[in-house]
DNA sequence: CAGTGTTTTGCAAACGTATGCAAGAACGGG
DNA sequence: CCCGTTCTTGCATACGTTTGCAAAACACTG
């Protein structure tokens, strides 16, 4: 128990200046002579003063806390996301209070009547869906919210996803050109907007090549879901030659299971694409072939629309999308008229 | 832009009752009586009132806020400790403000200092070394700090971490007991506890064999170096015929090295022993024999360590070690004179 | 040196809550 | 019915900042 706190007030008193004073010379935006900024600066390093966030956030209205709603963190893309964000916001002065929520309204509703709580600058939310009443009540508090890796349609609310109508449409194309007659999908979730246009997307592309999806199932994100999904896939009559997995995550658990529970061949046997390139899909044991998500722009994307809405009060949300390759890796075949 | 701030008093005024009597109904400890309380409840619902945090912050000297300063979240360890360290502090009324940084101390003395500013309730730190003098500087200004699967010998700081001279006894013990002569070591980075740890109580296990560790090379929990690591082992005249790695994550990228860049099979070439029991450790793909961290109760024991401090003033802290279980799967060779 | 424009500075009032204190209400026992 | 005890309640203050305002200090120009 060596100090309790320094306030301005010690700071000033030590410096002979005002308390005002203090606090100038420590705000951006205020405006001291160099002969009291420097005799401040001293005192308050000799007191190991610090201004008080708390005190500051209550006065300006502005707490320079983002909230993070964030469902789960056992898809790797999330926690990629999460830490690059929090850099990226640490280096504009804010931070990241993470919020957990299942992906029922309830607990959103909950969670987001706590961000209010803490007066949070602005909100990002993940890998979760945000029902239209829920974001007008943010908007009506005055506070800006971005959805990463999620959409929402009729709602008011900026968004950053990649091009997924787009990637699924790719999917598809290169899944027909790579001799492929019997392509099924297990989609994400259909309660969220990823999965869905993904899904439309690649439904889309089958279509121009004149097929039609050998089957879909609903993966619902979750590794059991479709590892289960795979399996009765392959116990049919007349099997699939190809599975579009709506996401990585989900795509791991599909070849663990063609692989090691039922003895297949990827290629070989079935070609498996997913979507979102996690790291681990570049790993060798699984050597995915996917879309990738520019997590690097997303998230680059994200902090500049919040800041904007933010700092310039732009209330107008947008909607930004980016494309991203498919990274042909190992699960699939070389498409026909490749040179290799 | 409908409602701005509703404060108490706002309330207050509609309820027909002081401001104070509003705060009292509102705060936890405090008193009033039953139709006081209806009154100013639904005055407060009505008008969608809910108190503010950082005022009540400002004024108690308590956020409800614990800083949580990790280096990386690759090691899929990491995400699974936030996400259950999140839901466990949410459960009591905390939440987890974020602070990436790196490992050196400069950048944890910079967001050591950030922290203080926000004036967080506690501190915990993962994936990440505290200097004790930094430790200090928290403990000066009153702020608990637990470390989380990681400690620190001379300072007086609280650390929950598994057993990990246990562990990596445990699995020298297991590795001789298969059959092994020739045991090679990539271990954690040797400026965390946790690496310096395993290594030790494997050498001592080995050394109640009799054997002595065939390499030991420092793997700095990155998955290139770990790589790196296990080629050149196995590019030797004589090879190891088994290999403990420091942790699961730098065990994966063994795998991948020894499997698809040099042919080799697991466990019938070499035998890989990781630590952790990431979910990934259970995938088919690796199916990695590995010491359990009991991770549920690390949380629970981190939660509990550091609410103590908080509520309780308790100041003297503790050192928590959790023993876990080896978890036998296919990387390695089952040990003699067992029956299958 | 007077006069004007510009910068710096201190004063005081916020921000929204919790809480010690004293007065008032309620209550219960004899 | 009175008095002592316990519960409630309002008043006022404090928490540590930022910021509008006006006075003071300074800088320049003619």
């Amino acid at each position: 128990m060596a100090l309790d706190k320094v306030t301005s007030q010690h700071v000033a008193d030590r410096a002979g200046v005002s308390q005002s004073a203090v606090s100038r010379v420590f705000t951006p935006g205020a405006s001291a002579s160099a002969k009291t900024i420097a005799k401040v600066k001293e005192a308050a390093a000799e007191l190991g003063y610090r201004p008080n966030m708390m005190a500051r956030a209550m006065i300006t209205g502005k707490s320079r806390i983002i909230g993070l709603v964030v469902a789960y963190l056992d898809n790797q893309f999330y926690p990629a996301a999460l830490e690059h964000l929090s850099n990226a916001l640490q280096a504009k002065g804010y931070h990241i209070l993470v919020f957990t929520a299942g992906n029922d309204q309830g607990q959103i509703t909950q969670v987001i009547e706590e961000l209010l709580d803490y007066q949070v600058d602005g909100i990002i939310t993940a890998s979760v869906g945000m029902s239209s009443n829920l974001t007008k009540r943010c908007f009506d508090a005055g506070i800006p919210v971005v959805m990463f890796n999620r959409a929402q349609d009729g709602a008011d609310v900026g968004s950053v996803t990649s091009a997924n109508v787009a990637g699924g449409r790719s999917i598809a194309e290169f899944l027909v050109s790579c001799g492929h007659t019997r392509i099924a999908h297990i989609s994400g979730w259909e309660g969220s907007s990823t999965g869905r246009d993904r899904l439309q997307g690649f439904t889309e592309g089958l279509a121009v090549a004149g097929q039609t999806p050998f089957a879909i199932v609903d993966g619902m994100y979750d590794r059991e879901v479709a590892a289960k999904a795979a399996r009765d896939f392959m116990m049919q009559e007349v099997a699939p030659d190809a599975i579009f997995v709506g996401n990585d995550h989900m795509a791991f658990a599909v070849m663990d299971t063609l692989r090691y529970d039922l003895g297949l061949r990827i290629p070989d046997d079935i070609a498996i694409v997913g979507y979102d390139d996690v790291p681990l899909a570049a790993w060798a044991a699984y050597n995915l072939t996917t879309v990738r998500q520019p997590l690097n722009r997303m998230v680059e994307a994200t902090v500049d629309m919040l800041l904007a809405q933010i700092d310039e009060g732009e209330m107008a949300p947008r909607r930004v999308e980016f494309s991203g390759p498919l990274i042909q890796r190992g699960t699939t075949l070389t498409p026909k008229g490749t040179t290799t």
